[in-house]
RNA sequence: GGAGCAUUAGUGUAGCGGUUAACACGUCGCCCUGUCACGGCGAAGACCACGGGUUCGAUUCCCGUAUGCUCCGCCA
């Protein structure tokens, strides 16, 4: 049927006879002389149909936009001047001799070279939003990332090993799909979060290096970074220190972005432990482009009249915290109103500021509804250790530690964003030293940061039973731009420590047998030293394509309410398919006629 | 569960307490032999998301619902 592809047509085919096929892109009739925009995969290819054959003529006439045609013709040179340097294809066009229409199709709702189409029209047509330049774009890349993954693996002596779908459910972590089984009544398989426990079972099993690109899933509620089934780069290793863990993640990284954009990542990548994470950016994945970062307080204003501090600073959780912006003493009212509001949506109270017009008067050079609560000496240690200047404003936060962070984290990539205090290099970053634990207000208990198999740092198994909030674990996530794209651990391969995990956490010795007693057993057997981490890659590929939305890089993704939009799913199902399951609805719903 | 923004021809937008609801692209027809976002002339196409309220009168103001998106909660 085709002997090339419209997009790759060039001069090297010059004088030669073609066969192509491919999407009518669009048709400029002259009257006289007819020219089709021919599109593939692969690009544009610009045939001309001359009145000279009347046969041919006669079918392009017909041909509309997005008709399937096949065309035979010959490959010239465009006349002098008639050039289009924007196709790859453009030095050339091919004269037709035939046309063949294969299939004929309705006017599409939006051209394909149209950019301002809105998202539930793209979902509804997603197989036309797909022939779009721009999605075939991303779709390759998508595919590309995954063959350097393999490809880098591979190398590295991994082994592509498949873990089940319908599995078990498991306490703790992201809601569970669920899914009924037929032959045990009552009884319900999950779908993996992610294969965690297989790829430890596999390195308990001996096969050392383990990866797998595969769909997860999680019932949680959608983001623009959080699809309810999305794909994991997951890998577990035997024998290796955090370190060489992460060496060779962070190759595999680099490597994947060059190969598949041209990206250059830094050598090796920084690191930074979660308690300075959190200290100088408000987040566990700071966006290390923007270059505003937080000032503790809390000391240095614990004994200051202003109630809002003295609050923070003395609530055994609180925190105080600034967050200077330089030349932003210029921000009109109208715009820290905005910055309030916002901080607000966070649970901050309000947004105290104070702008600088002349650091070197006290007195009349600062303007701020706050100064008159707080000594010129404190404010005179606030400016220094924010290193304040002449035209800078700076924001605070004083509540709870979370609040604080949480706020002025946002405040810091809002602000930073709008006010193009940001660098145009790419910023990973390892963020380290997680705590093991944080404590649930709601549930008065501890729960893991990471999972419940992840090991505690060296030393500090010590404080699993006592003091558990101390003690830091093996962890480490890899944070870009701001985009949490991977994590993993050293798990915990002493069966003795894993229990006191499990007790820390609150698991008996019954819960912890009925749901993990396969691990447990297999963490007698004979478990070497492993650890690993999973990415998610589409994450990675949204990043290198510089979308904004994971949507943008999965064929057909759900909409914020977990629907598919083209498809339309979920959708009710027959009462027999009910009763073949065992399953009686709740509430009766209508069921589709 | 909560907050915010949006919803007007096929698509993207404008508009406004009383309009013939405007524009662009697309569509259809006629004309056109070098365009490439071709051009020219003409035409069709909208219960202004849905339900209620205010009003003499609502696409416009208010309330609710639905849907899409962003965020909080949630996501070990």
């Amino acid at each position: 049927m085709r002997t090339n592809y419209c997009g790759l047509v060039n001069k090297k085919y010059l004088g030669s006879k073609v066969n192509v096929v491919g999407w009518v892109h669009r048709r400029r009739d002259h009257g006289g002389v007819i020219f089709i925009d021919i599109r593939d995969r692969e690009g544009i290819l610009q045939v001309v149909v001359d009145p000279d054959s009347a046969e041919a003529f006669d079918v392009a006439e017909q041909v509309r936009n997005e008709f399937v045609i096949q065309v035979t013709g010959l490959v010239r040179d465009r006349p002098d001047g008639t050039v289009n340097d924007s196709l790859i294809s453009g030095q050339v066009e091919v004269l037709v001799e035939k046309i063949i229409i294969l299939n004929s199709a309705d006017p599409p709702p939006f051209l394909m070279d149209d950019e301002k189409i809105t998202e539930s029209v793209r979902l509804e047509y997603r197989h036309l939003d797909l022939r779009r330049p721009e999605m075939q774009k991303n779709i390759r890349i998508r595919h590309k990332v995954g063959m350097l993954v393999r490809n880098f693996l591979n190398n590295e002596g991994f082994l592509d090993i498949e873990t089940p779908m319908l599995t078990k459910s498991t306490p703790e972590g992201a809601r569970d799909y669920l899914v009924p089984s037929r032959i045990h009544e009552g009884q319900f398989f999950a779908l993996p979060q992610s294969p965690q426990l297989f790829k430890q079972l596999l390195m308990i099993a001996g096969y050392d290096r383990y990866y797998q690109i595969v769909k997860c899933f999680r019932d949680e509620d959608l983001r623009a970074d959080r699809q309810p089934e999305f794909t994991q780069i997951d890998i577990e290793t035997s024998f290796l220190h955090s370190d060489e863990i992460m060496k060779m993640m962070e190759e595999m990284v680099r490597y994947v972005f060059d190969k598949s954009a041209d990206i250059k990542l830094p050598d090796p990548f920084p690191r930074i432990s979660f308690h300075d994470a959190m200290d100088k950016y408000g987040s566990d994945k700071p966006d290390m482009r923007i270059e505003l970062v937080l000032t503790e307080l809390t000391q240095a204003v614990k004994d200051v009249e202003f109630k809002v501090f003295r609050d923070a600073v003395n609530r055994k959780d609180g925190r105080v915290a600034a967050l200077r912006v330089p030349n932003g003493s210029q921000l009109t009212r109208r715009e820290i109103d905005d910055y309030t509001e916002f901080v607000k949506t966070l649970g901050a109270k309000g947004l105290a500021y104070i702008k600088i017009n002349d650091i070197d008067n006290i007195a009349e050079g600062l303007n701020s509804p706050i100064l008159k609560f707080i000594s010129d000496d404190i404010i005179r240690k606030i400016l220094h250790l924010t290193e304040a200047r002449s035209g800078d404003i700076i924001f605070f936060g004083a509540d709870k530690r979370k609040i604080v962070n949480d706020s002025l984290g946002a405040l810091r990539l809002k602000v930073g964003t709008e006010k193009k205090l940001l660098s145009k290099q790419w910023m990973p970053i390892w963020i380290v030293d997680f705590p093991m634990f944080e404590f649930n207000e709601d549930e008065k208990k501890w729960n893991s940061l990471h999972h419940p198999f992840t090991s505690p740092a060296e030393g500090d198994e010590a404080f699993l039973k006592d003091d558990p909030g101390k003690a830091l674990s093996k962890a480490y996530d890899m944070v870009i731009n701001g985009w949490e794209i991977g994590g993993g651990s050293i798990r915990i391969n002493d069966i003795k420590i894993q229990k006191k995990v499990f007790e820390a956490l609150d698991i008996s010795e019954t819960l912890a047998q009925e749901k993990f007693g396969f691990l447990i057993k297999a963490l007698n057997s004979g478990a070497p030293p492993h650890g690993g981490i999973a990415f998610g890659l589409d994450r990675i590929v949204a990043l290198i394509c510089q979308v904004d939305s994971i949507r943008d890089v999965i064929a057909f993704p759900k909409t914020q309410r977990a629907q598919d939009l083209l498809v339309d799913a979920p959708n009710l199902v027959e009462e027999k398919q009910l009763r073949e399951l065992n399953l009686k609805l709740r509430k009766k719903n209508k069921v589709d006629e």
